[in-house]
DNA sequence: AAAAAGTTTGACCAAACGGTAAAAATATTT
DNA sequence: AAATATTTTTACCGTTTGGTCAAACTTTTT
């Protein structure tokens, strides 16, 4: 009794890495189970279908997600702090792992309801995140509609590497160097943007 | 001899539609027949294979893109005018197409270099982009990195379209109109946010 | 050590899929 | 109108894919 957990965690690293990469249209039981080092079969024993295993992979991603942003909530740190290692957190983990950006949003807009109650069972809930930071916002002077300010760093942040491939070649003609140094140079440059137009919401008058 | 133009451009619009919704892999030659309101069989009589049914889409579509883009780089227009243009420009061809975004994004992940080529045959050159671009932001007095400016720029109007089921859901609970509405304000409030941040930059010093 | 419970394997299936071949229908040329 | 070329349909094929089943193996319980 209870020897499965050696096989499952194989299973669910290896499905992670495949679903991730090839979403689930894309991913292939016998692709999971190969580089699982295991039987086709062996892996319906432990998730019986293909479905079954991708929201459970899921679901535990999205867990890991709710609760870095939970952190990211702490008290008595600055905007520009908050700003700075929102960046930083974000483009390191998103360079590790290049895949993910893509896939959230893939499969987000294949199966909304199925991902959905993965983010509800995960606890993110936005007004105990936008409330907050409107104060803050607003206390240190900076006159702008926090959805605004968190769209656009999360923008910022995520778009260019969801997009890798085409800065990559576009922009960088692809070498792979000049665009991870370039990306890495966002750290500065994003917080920098940031807090230049920031300085912009200063000077304007309380809006509705 | 020649009458082969309706039917053929039925497929086309069906195939766009399938394609652009569900990706290459997701793609079911059989939907596409539906959707034509013909056979399976006579979509492969008109293009061979789903790669190329594919491909000619993808490529259509690519160099619709890269004519848009072209359009945007006249003379004479300041940098204000052109951030408003583009903004306004790009998010209501995106509304319009809500999957284009997720769409390309995808497929320039799964296959490269495939895409790559469309690219090219469409012509979008990033040196005749970014170097006039750069004069005229330091002839206009910002002194910000042309790549970072084109590309905060894009990613401010493109991810919040591309992220839409996750914003949708998680910042206005499900209201469609609500997200429409933040979407539409977004042409006015990106553009105040992008020169507020490039008043920032008039009072660096030239970098490198 | 026998029985029972849990784990792993190999052989196999039905459905879905992209694709083909040839006949049938339609249009064009002579 | 006969012959020719083009377009559309019908029926079918080989592969791939998610999934099943019973047998074999291993571990745990009695």
């Amino acid at each position: 009794m209870e020897k499965e957990l050696l096989t499952e965690e194989k299973i669910a690293e290896a499905a992670r890495e495949v679903f991730i990469e090839k979403g689930m249209n894309g991913a292939r039981m016998q692709e999971i189970a190969d580089k699982a080092g295991i039987n086709k079969s062996l892996l319906h024993y432990y998730f019986r279908t293909k479905e079954k295993l991708f929201a459970f992979i899921f679901s535990k991603l999205i867990h890991r997600i709710g609760d870095r942003l939970e952190n990211l909530m702490q008290e008595g740190v600055s905007i520009e702090d908050k700003v700075k290692g929102y960046v930083e957190l974000y483009i390191d983990i998103l360079l590790k792992n290049p895949f993910l950006p893509n896939f959230i949003l893939n499969e987000v807009t294949r199966n909304p309801d199925a991902i959905f109650e993965g983010f509800a069972a995960a606890k993110i809930n936005p007004q105990k995140f936008f409330a907050p930071l409107e104060n803050q916002l607003k206390a240190e002077g900076y006159n702008i509609d926090p959805r605004d300010f968190v769209i656009n760093i999360l923008s910022m942040v995520i778009f260019p590497l969801a997009g890798r491939p085409i800065l990559e070649h576009i922009v960088f003609n692809g070498d792979k160097k000049a665009y991870k140094d370039y990306i890495l140079s966002r750290k500065k440059s994003i917080v920098e943007f940031v807090m230049f137009a920031l300085e912009g919401y200063k000077k304007l008058e309380v809006r509705d």
